[in-house]
DNA sequence: CTCGTTTCAA
DNA sequence: TTGAAACGAG
C-alpha cells in the first residue's frame, strides 16, 4: 500500500507539467525511499529522471515497492482539478490497476477524489551512473530559459561554451547569429540570482534547441538550474526541489551528426 | 560606420512592432541627422514614414550615409531577445552586409550580441512634400484605436467627419451602423487626454478600415495621435516620439472607387 | 502592508 | 491575446 501526501498539490502539478510535453508514459517507482521515475522522450534522445525523496512529503508510507504506470496526459488532466494550495494524497494498493488522487481543502473542509487507471509500461530500466563532469554551472533558471528561447529563433542548435570566467551561449542561422555572454557573480541579497561556474577544463558543446526547449519547462520547479557538462557524456540539466530533483540528460550534437 | 545607441531597447522594439505587420522589407537610411525610413505596405496603399532624430539616441554617430535593408520579421525576432530596459546599440560598417545589435544589461553586466543579415531592397524613393491640410485633430491615441477597432466590426470603411466643434467617426454595414462623436476639450491636469481640433473647412472622408487597423498599432508609441485631413491629398496620421515620429499616409476612399 | 494598476512575457 | 509579475499608490 502506498500513501503519499504532498502539502501543496501545486508542487506535484508543476513537476508533472515539467515533462509531460516530451514524455507520454512513465512508471513511477514508489519505495520506502520515495518516488522515482525515469523515461526517455518520444524521440529517444532526452532522458528525464525524477526523484522525490520521502522528506518532500508531509506523510509517506510505502509498504513495498509499487510501480505506477501513468499516462501523463491523463494524470495532468486530473491534477488540474485540484487547487494548488490543496493537500494532495496519492493512494494505491499493492498491485494497483488504478491510483486514488485525493485533494483536500482543509480550510474549507472540502475533499475531491479522483481515480486514475494505470497501465503496464514496458521500459528498459535505465541505469544512470554517477558521471564525472568537467564543468558545473549554476544559474537562474529564468535566465537560462530566456536564453534558450531567444537563441532558438536563430537556429536549431545552441552552443554552450564555458571557460573559467565566462559562459557563452551562441547560435548561428540563416537570418543571422547571436550570442549571450554571462560572467559568474554572486548576489548576496538574492543568492538565487547568482551565477556560479566550476570547471576543470573549458568545454564547448552543441545541443539540439528542440530538447533544450523541453528542458526549460522545469524552470517552474526551481529558481536555479545546475548544468553539468562533459565532452565525454550526456550533459545533465538539473532542477532541485525541496527534497529531490528533476534531471534531464541530453547528449551533445557532434558535427558529424549534422 | 554607424553606431546608434538607444537608452531603452523597448522603444526601438515598439517602433518596429508598430509597422512590421504591414511592411515586410524596409530600408533604414542612416545619416548624420538620424535614422529615417519609408515604405509602402504590401498592398501599396498605406505609406509608412519613420523619422528618428539624433536627439532620440543616447549616442549617435554616422560617418556617412548608410542604408540598412532589413526584413522586419527577422529584425523583430532579434529585438524580442533583449529586455525592454536594456541599452540597445546598432552597429554597422560603411557598406554592411549585416548589422550588429547589442543589448546591454548594465545592472547585471550582461551583454547579448546579435548579427542580422541585411538585404538589398529596391525602392522608388518617396518624396513626401509638405502638404497643406484643411483639418488637424489631436486626440488620445488609445481612444482613436478603440474607435477604429469598434467601427471595424460594422464595415470595412470608416468615415471621419470633422466640423468646427465635433469629430464624428461613423461606419455603416450589413449588421447595422455606428457612430462615435467627440467634442474638443482640454484636460489641464492630463494634457494627453485633451482633444484638439483646428479646421479651415469641414471635411468628410472615408477610409479603409483595414488600413486604419494597421495605423493604430502605432498607439504604443505615443499617448496622442495627430490626424491631418484634406479633401485633396492623402490623410496623415502621426505619432510623435521624443525626437521623431512615425507617420502613416492614407488616401481616402472616394465613392466612385467602391 | 495590501490592493490595484501597469507592464512584460508566452 | 491572455496571463503573470513588477511597480506604485493608498
Amino acid at each position: 500500500m502506498l500513501e503519499a501526501k504532498f502539502t501543496e498539490a501545486g508542487l506535484f502539478k508543476r513537476i508533472i507539467d515539467s515533462f509531460r510535453d516530451c514524455v507520454q508514459l512513465i512508471n513511477f517507482n514508489c519505495s520506502e525511499k520515495g518516488i522515482a521515475a525515469q523515461a526517455v522522450d518520444d524521440s529517444r534522445v532526452l532522458l528525464v529522471s525524477l526523484s522525490i525523496k520521502v522528506e518532500a512529503f508531509e506523510e509517506f508510507r510505502a509498504d513495498r515497492n509499487i510501480v505506477l504506470g501513468c499516462d501523463l496526459t491523463n494524470l495532468s488532466k486530473i491534477l488540474r482539478c485540484g487547487n494548488n494550495s490543496d493537500n494532495l494524497t496519492l493512494i494505491a494498493e499493492d498491485s494497483p490497476d488504478s491510483i486514488l488522487i485525493l485533494f483536500e481543502d482543509t480550510k474549507r473542509d472540502r475533499v475531491s477524489e479522483y481515480s486514475l487507471k494505470l497501465m503496464e509500461i514496458e521500459t528498459d530500466f535505465l541505469e544512470i551512473s554517477d558521471m564525472k563532469y568537467e564543468s558545473y554551472i549554476t544559474m537562474p533558471s529564468a535566465d537560462f530559459a530566456k536564453t534558450v528561447r531567444d537563441l532558438s529563433q536563430l537556429s536549431d542548435s545552441i552552443n554552450i561554451l564555458v571557460t573559467k570566467d565566462t559562459i557563452k551561449f551562441a547560435a548561428e542561422g540563416d537570418i543571422g547569429s547571436g550570442s549571450i555572454v554571462m560572467k559568474p557573480f554572486t548576489d548576496l541579497d538574492h543568492p538565487q540570482n547568482s551565477i556560479k561556474v566550476t570547471i576543470e577544463k573549458p568545454v564547448d558543446l552543441r545541443f539540439g534547441a528542440k530538447y533544450l526547449n523541453d528542458i526549460i519547462k522545469g524552470s517552474t520547479l526551481s529558481d536555479t538550474i545546475t548544468i553539468k557538462l562533459s565532452e565525454e557524456a550526456p550533459a545533465l540539466f538539473q532542477f532541485d526541489i525541496s527534497s529531490g530533483n528533476l534531471q534531464f540528460y541530453l547528449a551533445p550534437k557532434f558535427d558529424e551528426e549534422e
